[in-house]
RNA sequence: GUGGGAGUAGCUCAGUUGGUUAGAGCACCUGGUUGUGGCCCAGGAGGCCGUGGGUUCAAAUCCCAUCUUCCACCCCA
């Protein structure tokens, strides 16, 4: 072995990271989870590349999401860009394939996205994370809208969240309702719904006189937040015939928000029929999200137990998208869900059980002699869908039976002299020290059997 | 981008008013046990005390700078 002068630091750069193995299983499972409930929903896979021309990927929302965007260096004159989300590469695709992709066209996609902001592991935020995205493109019935909804919050119970410190909410709002609001109280949403939106967004942070500080902060005329802050008066958020209620409530306020109020109740209708029982969504007029794209229902799921951990999923209606790429407008709705974000708050709430291996059965090794006998073993083994590894090397059996126990493999097989002479198998089950002679050829059967019970 | 903590072994940390050779637990390797893991015992390896400068007879400890990192805000998944 050679001095190396200099040793290069193993490191990552920030906010990225090494997902090892007893990570990585729990979090394969997660995206089996999710890759399942996105089949039962009838969704169609799609990948598009980590990075694309830069023009492609800017302008969606504004100069917020510009700035988080990774630049590449100029590739022969190319100026390109690691694509910041999933949405945008689809609105491109939709644009660029209409020949091929039949209306409405349901897609899931499954990949990492990269965004230069400020990391934060306990809120589960990083520069590279793995986004799962559902979208429905070509209709723009609330139905598409009630389908995504649904699928979140199947997702998320499937994946366990539920009740007490797992519970979760879907809050839905809409945009429109949110213009008309502001229009009701007298500004112009072409250049204030923004402001407004930011303001009322923080009502769950800083409550009803936080609020009306930020409006006063942002010069908002007083007649004006008294009429915006009515939306506090209708009580807490919650779904089903709560939210109805608060419906016919806005309802009463002003008729130009009847429009918007109708839409959120086939919305509602809608959901109620799909089976989203009422304690998993909550009408939450205040709701606003930031990017400016959104032109309907939006929402976004969160954990009442782990307020600092944000959004879990997080979605709306963006009918303009597509359009930036095709003559033809399409309206489009769809969500996002955040596996990393649900990874840290599975994590936080001691939902995660670190596995450092798959590996079912290992097949002891004792040397030249017997090592054929094992090895045939573990072919067997595998041919019947038995995870199985075998120890590369003659060594102690201690120094094997302590790899299996560091590895949580449940079984050990073992054919030393005695076994490889007499036909038979050792299998000793680690978890009670159960230990079993069996004949070769049961050495399957007593394997499940084991691995059973 | 704005504000506040923290940097000592692979990890979590201790280290007294500056004072001999910088420690512990966990993890790792070896042996106790050449056909049996966890528990126990013995031993071993592993440190530019983040980096650079300054004060001092003497700095992990005090001062300055710098880098890194964590937390909160903004925004988001």
């Amino acid at each position: 072995m050679s001095q190396t002068p200099q040793r290069i630091t193993p490191r990552i750069f920030k906010g990225t990271r090494d997902f090892l193995p007893a990570a990585m299983i729990p979090r394969e499972d997660i995206l089996e989870t999710i890759r399942g409930a996105f089949h039962r929903y009838g969704f169609a896979p799609l990948q598009t590349p980590a990075f694309e021309y830069l023009e492609i990927l800017t302008g969606k929302s504004g100069g917020e999401a510009d700035k988080l965007i990774y630049n590449l260096a100029y590739k022969g004159g190319d100026e390109l860009a690691l694509h910041y989300d999933l949405t945008v590469p689809l609105a491109r695709v939709v644009a660029q394939y209409p020949d091929q992709l039949p209306l409405p066209f349901r897609r899931y996609q499954i990949q990492p996205v990269w965004r230069a902001d400020r990391p934060q592991l306990r809120q589960g935020r990083f520069r590279e994370f793995v986004q799962c995205d559902a979208d429905i493109v070509g209709v723009d019935s609330t139905l598409a809208d009630a389908e995504i909804i649904a699928l979140t919050a199947g997702v998320l119970a499937d994946l366990g969240f539920g009740s007490d410190q797992r519970r979760f909410v879907i809050l839905v709002n809409d945009r429109r309702l949110l213009s008309a609001l502001t229009a009701w109280a007298g500004l112009d949403p072409q250049t204030e719904l923004a402001k407004v939106c930011r303001c009322l967004d923080k009502y769950d942070k800083v409550g009803r006189d936080g609020v009306e500080a930020e409006f006063d902060r942002e010069r908002v005329p007083a007649e004006a937040v008294h009429r915006l802050l009515r939306l506090f008066d209708l009580g807490e958020a919650a779904g089903g015939a709560a939210a109805a209620e608060k419906l016919a409530a806005l309802g009463r306020y002003a008729a130009e928000l009847r429009p918007a109020l109708d839409e959120l109740a086939a919305l509602f209708a809608a959901l109620e029929a799909l089976g989203v029982p009422d304690e998993r969504w909550s009408f939450t007029p205040w709701l606003a999200r930031g990017l400016d794209y959104y032109t309907g229902p939006i929402f976004e799921s969160v954990l009442p137990a782990k307020p600092h951990i944000g959004s879990l999923t997080g979605g709306g209606r963006y009918d303009g998208l597509v359009g930036r790429f095709a003559k033809r407008d399409l309206p489009a709705t769809g969500t996002t869900i955040g596996i990393d974000r649900i990874f840290a708050a599975m994590e936080q709430l001691g939902m995660i059980t670190e596995r450092p291996s798959r590996t079912r059965v290992l097949v002891a090794d004792f040397g030249p002699e017997t090592r054929s006998a094992s090895l045939r073993l573990a072919a067997e083994l595998r041919r019947a869908g038995i995870d199985t590894e075998v120890y590369l090397e003659e060594a102690k059996l201690g120094k094997q039976f302590k790899y299996a126990d560091r590895l949580n493999i449940p079984l050990v097989a073992l054919i030393g002299p005695e076994e490889a002479a007499a036909g038979t198998v050792d299998l000793k089950r680690l978890a009670d020290g159960r230990q079993v002679s069996v004949a070769a050829e049961d050495s399957v059967d007593e394997v499940r059997n084991l691995l059973a019970g």
